[in-house]
DNA sequence: TCACTGGCCACCT
DNA sequence: CAGGTGGCCAGTG
């Protein structure tokens, strides 16, 4: 059986910003993201964050312009961002791996990116909007966010309104919620 | 199949 | 308020 994703060409673009840099992975066969790095200090560390994940990549200015949209929005920076260019996508097969893993995973990222900038929500409200108390299920999933900011896994929050934790460090959870307008005080949302 | 492991939750000291 | 305990359930090997 042949797979499609053998021809399939991951393009990343990093855009720099105060001393950060951002990257985004495209697929050359649909044109839609496959993959977002959380800021790093370096862009080898940004652009490995992406390439791991594929086994062919090719680093180019192309899709800069994306890379520098998401870093306005760690910024605070209201953008709409249309769902489609994420390849959110559930494959079962064993030759073409998908980057979201399951129908569950998916669903977790679609009630995420439905959070408004500035508000937040809680683990438990996403899993009540799925039909289930998986709570900790939805942690896990956000945890494997191959979307981070762009599909704000940063909104979702403890229900008793503390931080929580984040892939690249409560820290920088707390950075983006305050970016966002979010006020925090000793790591708890005040609303 | 079955026994873990978790970006959690509620409840109890 | 901090820390501990039992519970929940999707994924993983």
């Amino acid at each position: 059986m042949k797979s499609t994703s053998i021809h399939d060409k991951i393009i990343i673009s990093t855009y720099k910003t105060d001393g950060l840099y951002f990257s985004v992975g495209i697929s050359s066969l649909t044109h839609r993201i496959v993959g977002i790095a959380l800021p790093h200090d370096g862009v080898s560390d940004s652009v490995a964050e992406i390439s791991r994940l594929h086994q062919e990549c090719e680093v180019s200015d192309e899709y800069i312009g994306i890379a520098k949209t998401i870093s306005r929005i760690y910024k605070g920076e209201k953008i709409n961002f249309e769902l489609e260019s994420l390849d959110l996508k559930v494959t079962g097969s064993k030759n073409i791996k998908s980057v979201v893993k399951t129908p569950f995973e998916r669903e977790v990222l679609i009630q995420t990116a439905k959070i408004p900038s500035g508000d937040v929500r809680t683990y438990k409200y996403i899993a009540e909007k799925l039909g289930t108390r998986a709570y900790r299920a939805v942690g896990t999933a956000l945890g494997k966010n191959p979307f981070p900011i762009v599909i704000p896994c940063h909104r979702v929050v403890k229900s008793n309104m503390k931080i929580g934790e984040y892939r690249g460090g409560s820290e920088m959870k707390k950075e983006i919620l305050e970016n966002e307008g979010v006020r925090i005080i000793r790591d708890r949302i005040i609303k």
